[in-house]
DNA sequence: CGTAAATTTCGGGTATTGCCGAATTATGGA
DNA sequence: TCCATAATTCGGCAATACCCGAAATTTACG
């Protein structure tokens, strides 16, 4: 991942509002949530949701689909995994001190995947 | 790692410049850089790097010690890890999808190390 | 002391962001 | 077709962020 959309990326997550979406979007899954279900669990207007929903989408963090009248948003999985890998291997380049204990959670994530299935 | 100093640290690097001084500082290592040397090594402007590396301490991302007539700036390794863990078990906390491939990066950041020493 | 060097602080001007109410578009159903 | 629902877009306003030149602060050194 290149610096710009790294910057892009996070300054979309850089916004508590946001970051709480992106947070619902990870637990729904990649059935993702309803535009009005997120606006229904945040109590956010649905007009500024909709402006950081398409925020995230830009930044990648999230696609879009409709179904039926809905607009079902999904988080980005993959483009979070570049953002996640951009930091690391960016702060890792000089030294391991920051990247090497996130084994554990990594491993901790990894065991919570296996204990859900 | 609670929300909101999560979203102060994302907002810190979520700027070019500020990313960049994060990296050098990174690379430095726990030495770190004077801010006269950064200045030089990014070519911007004193006053605007002193502000920037004020954010990037406040965000708690960097650390400072008077060295003489420079003051020395490091990364605060301990706080990435915290925002790399804080957004790890925040996406995790539904699918392993995202952190799950994160292991081979860290594995990557751990031999580099044993490289390196 | 007095001066130079390193960095920060101050003040401003411009640009961007965030939020809201209101209007608009798009879809599904009676 | 007509209406209700879902979501977005638009316009404006307040707040914030960014960058710069100039001044002030702090430290080192002769």
């Amino acid at each position: 991942m290149e610096t710009i959309p790294a910057v892009t990326a996070l300054s979309a997550l850089a916004h508590e509002g946001r970051l709480e979406i992106f947070r619902l979007l990870v637990k729904a899954g990649p059935a993702g949530l309803a535009a009005g279900e997120i606006a229904r669990l945040t109590g956010v207007l649905p007009n500024t949701l909709s402006s950081n929903l398409n925020i995230l989408s830009v930044a990648g963090l999230a696609t879009s689909r409709r179904h039926g009248r809905s607009i079902i948003y999904a988080a980005a999985y993959d483009r979070m995994r570049e953002l996640l890998a951009f930091l690391m291997e960016d702060c890792c380049a000089g030294s391991a001190a920051i990247c090497a204990p996130l084994a554990e959670v990594v491993s901790r994530c990894r065991v919570a995947e296996a204990v859900a299935s």
